[in-house]
DNA sequence: TTAGCATAAATTGGCGCCAATTTTGGATCA
DNA sequence: TGATCCAAAATTGGCGCCAATTTATGCTAA
């Protein structure tokens, strides 16, 4: 009884540091470039020395921040050459899976992909920038999902990490994320349809400009 | 002086402890399943306790090992599924860039490859299984290198691990590994005569039976 | 006034101890 | 004889201290 209790307690604050910090750079709260204390860390984050370390030392090999010998850890900034090599990786990966996300989606899928790009709609008018960070994560997700290959899905996850750091709270111009939108639905449509040559071009397109 | 010292003496020993784990992993020294004992590890590569546990945590966050929690590590063993999905992603990967292979590739790039391939086949009858298994990620990582994304590289060289766990000291029958070689070859003489088409398809036959 | 230097403050990072948990071995009882 | 339970050994993993390095500050000298 009193082991579950510390169970409860463990799972509760099983929310990992690596998690926290990992948010808010991505959320922009701790920007690019920016060193990342471990004190400051430490007390922003409530853990101990040993956890920051830990979880700066995953990120680092996660590639999302840098670690200077002797200086410390700051947050990656991934120059225009990274970016686009990641962004080439992303689209080969996605397109690649574009048959077999189309032959897999049942009629249901469609219809909770449809739906998952409509709450990014509503989001945009509705909703916080990071809320609407986070539907659009869902809806590639979901997306993506479908391929079959789950190992895959995982690493898209992790890659997508790396390019997208700072961009969320300044997110380009409203009608980039109206055509973000668009083009939600018209991947949406070309696999209900089938036309396996359509998705490709929307993820290609979708991918470049995000 | 006395600073010069230390410096050269700490990258004599730059070789972190998680390579060296990771090596003994990927050449079946330490097999898949079997358990990593902190205090044997501690020993046996003559580091201390964080070191070990640092390169650990690494390894584990690479999915190399798995650790479950005050149970410790274990080396990773993936399942038939996995190892699927991971050549899948593998094959997506090198026959994307197949056309920039060919584009970029230079005269000295081709005898370059060449001389790797034969350097593999001279190792067929000549030498250790582990030299073996070095001189083909040699050919493969030079190969993918001309397709000029660094990122994609990094990658790729990361994914690889994944799957060539175990089968190294045991590796797979004679005839497979002439075919690999026959490969090899099929693969520079595609690219020296620009059938991008020829060389996805060797890049292909080649992951699925690796 | 500015450049250089030395000292002090702050920060990183290595290392070992000890508590918590699990596993093993053995003894007791049905 | 076999199963259950308890205790001891082994292992993991959290935490804090201190040395090493870097950065900031203020002082001195040209």
């Amino acid at each position: 009884m009193n082991k579950v209790k510390q169970r409860e307690a463990n799972n509760a604050t099983a929310v990992d540091v690596t998690d926290l910090i990992l948010h808010d750079i991505q959320t922009g709260v701790l920007a690019p470039g920016s060193w990342l204390k471990q004190i400051d860390l430490e007390q922003r984050y409530q853990c101990t020395r040993p956890e920051v370390r830990r979880a700066l030392d995953r990120l680092a090999q996660r590639r999302l921040v840098e670690h200077v010998p002797n200086r410390g850890y700051h947050v990656f900034e991934p120059d225009g050459r990274q970016a686009a090599e990641v962004s080439e990786i992303r689209i080969l990966l996605e397109t690649g899976m574009a048959d077999k996300i189309a032959a897999n989606a049942s009629t249901a899928d469609v219809e909770a992909l449809r739906e998952l790009a409509r709450r990014f709609d509503k989001l945009i008018l509705e909703g916080t920038p990071i809320e609407l960070y986070e539907a659009n994560l869902a809806f590639h997700y979901r997306l993506l999902s479908l391929c079959g290959n789950s190992e895959l899905v995982k690493l898209v996850t992790e890659i997508r990490q790396r390019t997208s750091s700072a961009p969320v709270s300044q997110w380009k111009t409203r009608a980039r994320i109206e055509q973000s939108s668009r083009e939600h639905h018209e991947m949406v449509n070309a696999i209900a349809a089938g036309e396996t040559a359509a998705l490709k071009d929307a993820i290609s397109r979708h991918i470049r400009q995000d």
